[in-house]
RNA sequence: GGACGGGUGGGUGAGUGGCUAAAACCAGCAGACUGUAAAUCUGCCGCUCCUUGCGGGCUACGAAGGUUCGAAUCCUUCCCCGUCCA
């Protein structure tokens, strides 16, 4: 087995530093995944993924099941080779476009019908079907299909999207296990996700059911998606209290900067986001000195670099009046410049994070984010 | 010189008697984005007043007059622009 995780250093709150071994190589925990959806991280070639320090990308069942096709995939030597990425790479598992494409599907015991939102063609993706196709792409780590709903949502259906999630993580445990046995080692872990919407006792119910699997590795997923920051919190605390302590914990889809220090506190090890790249194509700049919106008026003429305190290549090289000039124009390097600012600032942030937990002062370091965020700069 | 066509808010450009401070798009300004249907979306965008209300006042569709209860829309004159004919 290539596949290993060791906690090195705990702390005061129950954050945990710690190492993730894959095939391809040793992430060190807790990290941030960028996301690359469609097997890109939108605006950064991997050349500079690699120099920002990324050890670990996410990318997504659902996308690519539609374009270009697992098996393709497959064929052409497997996601790693595809893409060029020779990291670690985790792949959702589509349960989030049950949220997100919530119009576009339909939602069974058997599993879900999607209509394509490319084409309109009609996919059964199935916890079999989810699991398989992370097998063909041949990802590190791959997730279980869940059933991620909004927030709130009344007990009943939280009751049942737990019921469902537990039930396909079953199946979906057992598709991969029979994989294993039939075809030797697989080179891929595979995570549970917790659901439970914010019930704090099916949250509980969700987490107990999925430790019977054995997972070497457990995600806390429907999070961060409308909810107040302090109930994400608490959910994941909930969680996180149930958990093993000697395997990996994944919070799906978070968070914001200062937030995520937060939820290492809370014991987790593993996040990923789309915030830093999404927000940057749309002009907003995560900076040491909070959020700063570069298409703004009052940067025009600013000589400064976007983030003073910042070491990144964009950071050394441009001007926030540049910046500003780009995005005003429309040209595509200013989403990629500010993207690789973003995403060396969560890179960043987590190397902060890890070195904090180990001088045993991450505590002072979340309330310090907290003041930072709490106002925009001018 | 003559015949047509046209002059609308920062721009392009709808609108041919009241529902028009005037569509839509662009530009401008402000904001939102949390396992990516997102290089997207939302709001504001003549001036002004206040007890911020589907509020009041003022100004505005080339200019000046006129018709009408009411005009960007109809009439007259003038000024520009385009095309064509001499």
């Amino acid at each position: 087995m290539n596949f290993s995780f060791e906690v090195t250093a705990t702390n005061p709150t129950s954050a945990r530093r710690g190492v993730l071994s894959t095939p391809h190589g040793a992430v060190q925990t807790p990290f941030f995944m960028p996301v690359g959806t469609q097997a890109t991280v939108k605006g950064l070639r991997n050349e500079a993924l690699e120099e920002l320090g990324a050890e670990i990308i996410l990318a997504n069942t659902y996308h690519l099941y539609l374009r270009p096709g697992h098996e393709a995939v497959r064929k052409l030597g497997g996601l790693h080779k595809f893409m060029s990425w020779p990291r670690a790479i985790l792949t959702d598992s589509g349960g989030f476009q049950v949220f997100s494409l919530s119009e576009l599907r339909k939602v069974t015991d058997e599993g879900v019908r999607f209509r394509s939102h490319l084409d309109g063609s009609e996919h059964m993706l199935t916890p079999e079907k989810a699991a398989e196709i992370q097998l063909a792409l041949g990802s590190d780590i791959a997730m279980v299909f869940d059933e991620c709903i909004e927030t709130p949502a009344p007990r009943e259906k939280a009751e049942a999207a737990v019921k469902r999630t537990t039930e396909w993580a079953g199946r979906a445990r057992k598709y991969f296990r029979e994989q294993a046995s039939r075809n030797g080692e697989l080179g891929q872990w595979q995570f549970g996700i917790v659901q439970g919407a914010t019930f704090a006792d099916l949250r509980r119910e969700s987490a107990r059911q999925l430790l019977e699997m054995d997972f070497p590795g457990y995600a806390v997923g429907g999070l961060a998606v409308g909810e107040p920051h302090s109930l994400t919190c608490e959910m994941t605390a909930e969680v996180t209290a149930l958990l093993p302590r000697d395997r990996p914990r994944y919070l799906m889809g978070v968070g914001k900067p200062e937030q995520i220090a937060d939820y290492v506190a809370l014991g987790i090890d593993m996040m990923d986001c789309v915030l830093p790249t999404r927000a940057a194509r749309h002009a907003c700049l995560y900076t040491s000195e909070g959020r700063v919106l570069i298409k703004s008026a009052r940067y025009a003429a600013d000589p400064r670099p976007p983030d003073p305190n910042c070491s990144c290549s964009v950071c050394r090289r441009y001007t926030r009046a540049y910046l500003r000039h780009l995005f005003a124009a429309g040209e595509l390097t200013a989403a990629i410049l500010a993207t690789h600012h973003n995403v060396h600032f969560y890179l960043d942030l987590m190397r902060q994070i890890r070195e904090a937990i180990e001088f045993g002062n991450l505590a002072n370091f979340s309330s310090e984010m907290h003041a930072r965020y709490a106002v925009s700069p001018a």
